[in-house]
DNA sequence: CAATTATGTTGACAATGTTAACATAAAATG
DNA sequence: CATTTTATGTTAACATTGTCAACATAATTG
């Protein structure tokens, strides 16, 4: 920023630089408002510098995912309160979840929605992928709690999977507009998260 | 198609023909691939014929997606053998349902994935939408079952919306490559049944 | 048949991502 | 320090794309 006032040829940080423009823009006015002229423009360099940092505006929005990602990731833990037992730790976690989508919809819908034809093929061949360290963080406390005898033994991976889908479906439909129910988002989650425990159907 | 070998000045079903083969294109390639140049060529018409039915790209993907809908409605519903029991009946839509995201990705991500900035504040503001057809009747199912003692009595639309949260969650997941389980699928969708019917928490 | 409407075509334009050629600063090297 | 190399930024140009205006042709209506 100590650059900022100089004749600055050189930015000095634009490779993160446009990284923050574009999550700004994002969640400002959506993924389609990023244009590189405009981008470059709010980030006070010449249209084509970026090309100095990513090779295409493709690849410059995978590293926004990226950062997108960390945010979910320390949205939902980092301020997971230790002292909870596990089914508080995994509700507060959910709602966490839910809550870092719901007020930042137009990342939530760019980092899980915006993969090219070719990444979703290579992301079929690679078997471990880095997108959601989180997700270990999850498998990790459902295995907890199984050993713990809070959660029923099963693959806990799948049993995140779970988890994760419901928050994930969750998600999407509120903020995509297909459930219609702004103010009672608590009382939805509150239901899943019993259905989460036991079940709709009556046993 | 009896016209078409004719010198057809006139198409005769461009509107119908227009939005089978953007179906077609984004089933094989992608939305990416629909551009209205490369659609009109293969529909045999010039680039801008298709103004006269659509005043833009994004009203023809509007009806793209109704379209996307209504597969998706009859794929749930009318293979549903009526003899089924409610628990039954409601195991295999959702199958259904994950077969079809499975089965069609592209198409599966456009219609809940694409919408214009404008129209998801239009959503927002609309009460009713018909979207979702078949979430009505899925909520008339859980009314039915709860009426029949199956089902735990609770809001059917909240039910209803959790269960579908759970397949868009786990179809998400799963066209998208956030998780690796192609062969495994059922067992996830096995658990994710179980759970709706018993929870993962013990109790 | 004449006139009106519906539908299709052609040429042009602005916006966008990208590349090639050039410019300038910083870093490395002697 | 001087020079060379590398990193970074700029400008001009291009192909692609969605869209529009003006024109052309068919279908429909009277």
């Amino acid at each position: 920023m100590n650059k900022a006032l100089n004749s600055t040829y050189h930015h000095g940080n634009l490779k993160e630089a446009l990284i923050e423009e574009s999550l700004k823009m994002i969640e400002n006015d959506g993924l389609e408002s990023i244009t590189l002229r405009e981008l470059t423009k709010r980030v006070g360099t010449s249209r084509t510098a970026l090309y100095r940092h990513y090779s295409s505006k493709e690849e410059l929005l995978k590293a926004v995912i990226q950062a997108g990602f960390s945010k979910l990731d320390s949205a939902i833990f980092s301020n997971l309160n230790p002292e909870l037992n596990i089914q508080e730790k995994i509700y507060a976690l959910g709602k966490a979840y839910i809550e870092f989508a719901t007020n930042n919809p137009n990342l939530y819908r760019m980092i899980f929605g915006h993969e090219t034809e070719k990444e979703r093929e290579e992301a079929c061949n690679i078997n471990e992928r880095e997108d959601a360290p989180s997700f270990h963080s999850l498998v990790d406390i459902i295995t907890q709690a199984q050993a713990e005898g809070l959660i029923k033994k099963d693959d806990a991976f799948m049993q995140a999977t779970v988890l994760w889908a419901m928050l994930h479906g969750l998600s999407n439909l509120l903020i995509d507009g297909h459930v219609h129910i702004s103010d009672n988002i608590n009382v939805l989650y509150e239901l899943s998260f019993k259905t989460l425990i036991d079940g709709i159907f009556i046993s």
